[in-house]
DNA sequence: GTCGAGCACGTTATAGTATTACATAACACC
DNA sequence: GGTGTTATGTAATACTATAACGTGCTCGAC
């Protein structure tokens, strides 16, 4: 269902690749732009693979020449979000690029409170049931974040 | 399933009796201290029946004699969340009572974007077969959060 | 090729949300 | 009544996010 390869070791390069590559096929089927400052903002958290701030990714970018202040982060995060290519993770404030190859899928969390690790299960049936019920009471969902946060597997292991 | 009474009209008194009696019931059970600050938090947050920010709530709370400063609303609304009477939804940085009768449930929030109701599903399978999902994957879920956006039955209704 | 419309970027400024740190007061227990 | 613990109040500050505005780039129409 999933991988939850952020909880264990794993050649994170694939990720990266696969990640950078599906953004590269969408600039030629969909026809997004992707500028510098939104590919460079991918990448960081595609190498990162990990839940970043929008301030430290700004830090990142002013550091590479691009602008210095907050609004340059966030558009690029703003559109990357609406793309599918990141999501945003409201209990952390920060963002991650998606993992999970299909297209307009509902994101889920897992977080890790001990390791701050970040899993993104891909196939939940969370988001289906979730889509399920609000549409049985005539809710049209259009976006939904379901985010949990508790031990990994390896900090539950090692608990005291 | 859920009574998603928060899109329709209702009398409304009745959740707010039932919010403070189990409230009260909790002091007795469980010990808990449901101080002065603590209780008309949980009582403005029952009367308005939305979602609230913390510093709207912090305004009340001042005007009625009671400290004036972020951390005296957060305290107090950090506590009711921790104790399963209040939630916090991520999405929109507000809290609300919860109405959900039973305890140490997993909150899910259906937010509408035109009309900004807020409707917390009670008994939704979303959040059993996250947790389901999750323990499958050796992860030990502590708390967890699902929140969905889109349209309320009577916006989507109303649509032009 | 160039003109104009729209999109993207950069900056300044400010709004909104949340926490740290520390002092005082209330409570519970012996 | 003394003592440890929990709760409240305040000041100060950190962190997160958006509004508003000007400039430059890109792309299609001509």
């Amino acid at each position: 269902m999933t991988d939850l390869s952020s909880f264990s070791d794993h050649d994170h390069s694939t990720c990266t690749g696969g990640i950078m590559a599906r953004a590269e096929e969408m600039v030629r089927t969909d026809g997004i732009r992707l500028t510098d400052v939104r590919r460079r903002v991918l990448e960081i958290l595609a190498e990162e693979h990990k839940a970043l701030g929008a301030y430290e990714i700004l830090e990142r970018l002013s550091a590479e020449g691009f602008g210095s202040q907050p609004p340059v982060a966030y558009r690029a995060l703003d559109f990357l979000v609406e793309k599918g290519l990141a999501h945003r993770i409201r209990r952390l404030n920060a963002f991650t690029a998606c993992t999970s190859g299909t297209r307009a899928h509902a994101p889920v969390f897992l977080i890790c409170d001990n390791c701050q690790a970040v899993a993104e299960l891909s196939g939940s049936d969370a988001a289906k049931s979730l889509r399920g019920e609000a549409q049985a009471q005539g809710f049209e969902i259009s976006r939904m974040n379901i985010e949990a946060v508790g031990l990994c597997p390896t900090c539950a292991d090692n608990r005291p």
